[in-house]
DNA sequence: TTTATATTTCCATATTATTGGAAATATAAA
DNA sequence: TTTATATTTCCAATAATATGGAAATATAAA
């Protein structure tokens, strides 16, 4: 991953409404939710929730599917993985006493 | 961890500058290296790199102890570990298959 | 075709972050 | 004590981001 996708991507999730949207696709599954859904759950307003979820899309850590009237947001996995991989890459200075396994997702 | 500890870290992370720092620190292990180490391997003026510490100090994401007239930075592995942690949490909507084992540092 | 629902775009305003030179502070070496 | 080295604070100019009402777009239901 180069740095300025690591950036754009750390900074589409330091905000909180983007951070509670990304959370909350990554706990909905493959599945994902409609905006007006996560807008309704999370109070916030159509506009500024659609310029949010612009963010999140452009930093590739969403993707959306059009159903019907509906647009449905999914988390990418993939991405926030290999977000994780490059701020955890090489670390300690190979003392792998202190890298125990951890989930991924 | 709480939503505004979480956008604290990620925004402290969400800039060049801070980011390079930190995967060195992530990466120097729990030696640490010298503000003017981290400045010189960065090129980043004393006054930027003051400024910046200071961010990631702020957010937790380094910690820093005075050795004669150095300050030492290292990485705090537990809370990067906390962050990724918040991010992940609950993820997949319950589907292990997709929640293979990684690393921890 | 008309009406209702879902989402996005437009826009102006308000807020916050980034930069680095120069001076200040602090410790160590001469 | 004087000089050298390391780091931080101060400052002002510049740049980027967040907000949400109203209008526009798009699909579905009546």
């Amino acid at each position: 991953m180069k740095i300025k996708t690591a950036v754009d991507a750390l900074a589409a999730l330091a905000q909180e409404s983007r951070l509670s949207v990304f959370r909350l696709l990554v706990q909905a599954g493959k599945e994902g939710l409609a905006a007006g859904v996560l807008g309704e759950k999370l109070g916030i307003p159509p506009a500024t929730l659609s310029f949010h979820l612009k963010g999140l899309t452009h930093a590739k850590l969403v993707k959306s599917r059009t159903e019907g009237r509906y647009v449905i947001y999914t988390a990418s996995y993939a991405e926030m993985d290999k977000l994780i991989a490059y701020l955890t890459e090489h670390c300690c200075a190979g003392d792998s006493a202190q890298c125990a396994p951890r989930k991924k997702c």
